[in-house]
Formats: structure tokens, C-alpha cells, sequence
DNA sequence: CGCTTCCCTTACAGAGACTGTAAGTGGTGT
DNA sequence: ACACCACTTACAGTCTCTGTAAGGGAAGCG
């Protein structure tokens, strides 16, 4: 089912903002803790994400930066703030939608909608800054060019993007892309990552898998 | 460089438009005739599409499903009918964003940049009714299911979807799958055609090929 | 400085998917 | 019923991708 996540803290907003998507057939959740929102929205990889931008402590366009540089999901924002330049910022940072409270109901549905509809053809594709990986087809893009990578490479990539900016384990990697812990070459594991690095050298980004000596390996890119 | 075609009877306000593109450094062209506008704004290829909805002759919501039917750029809708009917029925025939006239300069420019930024990803994926194409990597995708395609199945996929919906005759095929109109065996063309609905076959789309005997072949999909 | 350990690189060969050839079957119109 | 066109199936060559093997290089430690 689509899961749609309301970071909102008015209760009864939020609850009425659940109810409209539920009414519908959607799955919507709402935020209520705002200590660590990055991370709750992370584990539940939801579908869209609904953001006023007036939270407790933390910022929402904050937050949209945060989630637009390391997800792939749409973002709504809904906000009392109605003014251009709110506009304007959040669009700016990656927002997809920009809609003013009080919304009517059927226009955030047809605008929810619509942004599902959209991505729902990209699903597939992570983000992970300028990099956008599409794990049916292992297509990368960076910029305007892009190559199609072979599986390999593709799964090694996949997980580093995923991780990112977290380091990955050589054991975490041969469990998901050999599907096993058991021992294997671990020669195989170094073919591979240079393989996918001279991938990466010819498409122009060298240099953004590092080396962690003893422990595994990292992504390096700016978060735009 | 990125073009945008502005679809506007108000001569005034569409120069207006397109200096406000132009001064960004986009490529801004109008459509002054409202004879055939589809064929004039398919032949354009556009990145994005500014579209009214009070045009002569034809309905602007025409146009637009239309258009969504068989292409895959981005839709703007730009109207002085502010009412939240016309917002609901332009994002349900599949427009992208809906803004109200007058509108500020920047928000417009704000909102065709985000519409361009997340076309820009998919710029290789072409459209025909429920079938979605990437044609670089021949991922088809039907409803919630997808499937890669060998590469020449791809290819001829891709010319009967762009003709679509008028025939395509063997010489077009075999020049843009083989480059070629010279003697090829034209059986070649016979077996992929077989492997081509095999493969549409096991997506549960069987039938949407059809032959023209002594002419060459038709793909039908209904519009939406 | 030299040794050990870890990591990287290059070359090679097997496996598998895809493509075109060939030959035979089926259907349509006259 | 015949000729023609379109379809299907089987087969083999080609090419990409993958893992194996072996040797070279860099970092840390005594």
C-alpha cells in the first residue's frame, strides 16, 4: 500500500490531514516525535512525505534539504507561511509541491496524487546527491550523461549510495551482493570495486569510493 | 539547450512569458496558430510545456490529455480560471503543476525549473497510453510491473511507440533497428517481431502489436 | 629499514544472454 | 487450390559479464 508520512505538529491538523489520505485508501502516519525526525521518516521509507515548515527545534526547510539529499521520495510542503519567498526556498531546495494552509482537502489529494503518479515511474531510482541510480536497470546518471553499469557493479554501488554517508563492511557487502557472510574470495570483492571505480573515473566522479582500512568502504559526495 | 514551448492566445502576456524564460537563459518559443497545436508542439519536442486553457477552437484540457497520452514532458497549466474544478480535472488529465494568472515572474520560473529538474531524470522515457519506455535502458514498465528488454526488442518498441498511433512500415523499422534500408533478410525482422510479443505477452499485454499485411505493423493502446 | 598485512590491479577463461541464420509451418486472398 | 506473405522454432556464433589466479603496491609496526 502507499504510505504517505505528515511531519506536522498541530495534533489535530495532522490528524485531520491522516484521515483525508486515509478516506482514500492511502496509508498516512504521522510524525509526533520531533526529536530525530530524519530517522523515523528514514526506517519507514514512505511513499511522499507531507512537511509544514514551522517545526519545534528543527527547521523544515532544514529537513527537506536533509531528506531531498539522501532520498528519492516526493515532498509536499504545507504550510501556513504564505509568501513567495517560502515558495521560492523550498522549491529551491528540492521540494516538489508547495501548498498553503488551509488547503482544501480534494487539492492536496490531486496534488498528492500527482506527485505519487510521477515518481511512482522512478521509484526505483535512489539519490544519493548529484549521483541517481535506478536498481532495475543499474542505469546510472550523474549530470546529464549516464551509463549502465553491470550487475555487479550496480549492487556494490546500490549499497554504498544506500549506507551513505555511513561506512559499509566488506561483510555487509558480500551479503548483499553474493548473498552470503560464508567466506568467500576476498579478492572478488576488490575486482569488483575496481571495476566499478574505473566506471566511475570514465563518467568523470574518481575517487568518491574510499578505502577504510580494516573496516570497509565509503561514499563521498556533497550532499548537493 | 532547454526548450520551452508556451501555448498562450494573449499575444501580450505570451511575450511576456516567454522574455521571463529567455532572461533565465531557456530557449522560449510560442504557438501563435491554434490550427493543429499538437503537431506543431510534438514536432518541437519541447522539455517543457506552458500550457492556457482558454484557447481558441480547442479546450486546453484536450490539448493536454492529448498530449499526456504520447509524450512524457512536463505539463504547466497557466490560467485566470481560478477555481478548484478546473485545478482537480487539469491534475487528473495528467497536468504537472497548476498556476493562476497573474502570476509573480519567479514563481513561475521556480515552478517550470522543479518540473524540469525532475523530468530531467526520465528525459529518456517515452510514453504511449499505459506503456512507459527508458530508451536507453529498454525498461518497459506496464501498471506496477516492468520488465528489460533485449536490445533490439527494445528498439523496435521504441519506433512503434513514437509512431504510434499511425503504422510503421518494415523499411522504417529496419532503418532504425539495423540502420539500414538496404536487402536484409526480412525474416530478422519477423523473429524479433515474435520475440518482441512474446516478451509484451508475458507482461499481459499480449495483442497490442498488430500486423498490416503488406504494410508493415501498428501498435494499438487506447489513450489512457 | 624491512617485514607483514591488507588492498589493488591485470590477465584469462568459462558461462550465459542475445542475435542472426536457416528451415519449416500457418494463414490469407485470389 | 495455389501463391504469397507472415509466423514460429531450433541452432550456433558472438559478446559481455563474472569469478579465478597471480603478482604488484601501499600502509602500519617493530
Amino acid at each position: 500500500m502507499i504510505k504517505i508520512v505528515i511531519v506536522e505538529d498541530d495534533e489535530y491538523l495532522r490528524e485531520e490531514i491522516i484521515m483525508t489520505f486515509k478516506k482514500k485508501g492511502y496509508s498516512a502516519l504521522g510524525i509526533s516525535s520531533f526529536a530525530a525526525p530524519e530517522q523515523d521518516i528514514l526506517k519507514l521509507q514512505p511513499d511522499l512525505v507531507v512537511l509544514d515548515l514551522n517545526l519545534p527545534g528543527k527547521s523544515g526547510f532544514e529537513l527537506c534539504r536533509w531528506l531531498k539529499a539522501r532520498t528519492s521520495f516526493p515532498i509536499l510542503i504545507l504550510t501556513a507561511r504564505d509568501t513567495l519567498n517560502d515558495e521560492l526556498t523550498a522549491l529551491g531546495l528540492g521540494a516538489d509541491d508547495f501548498l498553503v494552509k488551509p488547503c482544501h482537502p480534494d487539492r492536496l489529494l490531486a496534488r498528492a496524487g500527482r506527485l505519487l503518479q510521477t515518481y511512482g515511474k522512478v521509484k526505483s531510482v535512489i539519490q544519493c546527491g548529484k549521483l541517481s541510480l535506478d536498481t532495475d536497470t543499474y542505469k546510472l546518471i550523474v549530470k546529464d550523461s549516464y551509463r549502465i553499469l553491470p550487475e555487479t557493479e550496480g549492487k556494490i554501488l546500490r549499497l554504498l549510495m544506500e549506507k551513505h554517508p555511513r561506512l559499509v563492511s566488506r561483510a555487509e557487502l558480500f551479503s548483499a551482493v553474493w548473498g552470503t557472510d560464508e567466506f568467500v574470495d576476498e579478492n572478488i570483492l576488490q575486482v569488483n570495486m575496481t571495476r566499478l571505480r574505473k566506471s566511475l573515473g570514465e563518467m568523470g566522479i574518481g575517487n568518491i569510493v574510499l578505502t577504510i582500512r580494516g573496516q570497509g568502504y565509503r561514499l563521498e559526495v556533497s550532499d548537493l
